[in-house]
RNA sequence: CUUAGUAGAUUUGUC
């Protein structure tokens, strides 16, 4: 059964759900690792119905699903934004009382912050006897993904008060929440904070805060962060010199983009 | 390393 289910997460890794599942329908005997392989197989490829099907179908076959298989079915219903089958998944997890659980709550906040039902993320989150970082991030994202900066920016305080350290996920989250709302002081503060830490150096956050100050209206601050990234990757290029374009500065705008060709970054 | 959770840039506008 173990090289069974190793071949069936081969072929959905690379993006064969076809091959797995004849894998799969193949098989004499499955155990709870090979449901969950190939339903979180057909949620990571879409196919977020026969994830849902195969939920049903294990139940009849007597194995019984567990937190992995909610997490795999609400990917799929995250990344399709079907909140009708969310919420079909949301209350099995409650009959099972799997929702105390922190990744299965993530996966349930996530997927409702997808749908734009930032309410029933929160009262996920409010749930949740023992909330951990990632939690706390999932949540934040959740509102600056949906636009809403100032609840954002209370849970990061909140999130502070309850003794959590914020690490990258948390700062870029916020970062764009400062974007979004032109929060330029916060910015600041949260830029402040971090240098000389971890997070100062990574490159992901020093594009967040690019995007942060050029959106702020803050380009020179925004062009010495880019500089000093020891390693900037496309993004950075292209959060840099979107800025210069959105200034219209296209004298700018096409100096970065040779200098980007001459370090050897290809545009995409 | 047999299966599960969070983050960055760009994107022509459908009435």
């Amino acid at each position: 059964i173990l090289a069974s289910n190793t071949l069936i997460q081969t072929y959905v890794k690379s993006g064969n759900i076809e091959r797995a599942r004849r894998v799969f329908e193949s098989l004499p005997a499955r155990d709870l690792v090979t449901w969950n392989t190939i339903i979180a197989g057909c949620s990571r490829l879409e196919h977020v119905q026969e994830g849902i099907k195969l939920f049903q179908r294990m139940q009849q076959d007597g194995v019984h699903p567990d937190r992995v298989t909610f997490v795999g079915l609400l990917k799929g219903c995250c990344t399709t934004a079907d909140l009708i089958h969310g919420k079909m998944m949301h209350a099995h997890v409650v009959e099972r009382g799997l929702d105390s659980d922190v990744i299965v709550g993530s996966s349930l906040m996530s997927m409702y912050a997808r749908c734009g039902s930032l309410d029933d993320a929160q009262m996920v989150f409010d749930r949740l006897p023992a909330p951990d970082l990632l939690s706390w991030n999932t949540m934040i994202g959740g509102y600056t993904q949906r636009g809403n900066g100032l609840d954002a920016f209370d849970l990061f305080d909140r999130m502070q008060q309850a003794g959590f350290e914020p690490d990258n996920f948390t700062l870029v989250s916020v970062l764009k929440a400062c974007s979004i709302t032109a929060a330029l002081e916060r910015g600041k503060v949260v830029h402040a904070r971090m240098i000389g830490s971890e997070s100062g150096s990574d490159g992901i956050v020093g594009t967040a805060l690019i995007d942060m100050y050029s959106q702020c209206g803050s380009i020179k601050s925004a062009r010495e962060v880019f500089e000093s990234l020891t390693s900037k990757d496309i993004v950075a290029w292209t959060a840099m010199t979107a800025a210069y374009a959105h200034f219209t500065d296209s004298q700018e705008v096409v100096r970065l983009y040779q200098r980007m060709l001459q370090e050897g970054i290809r545009p995409n």
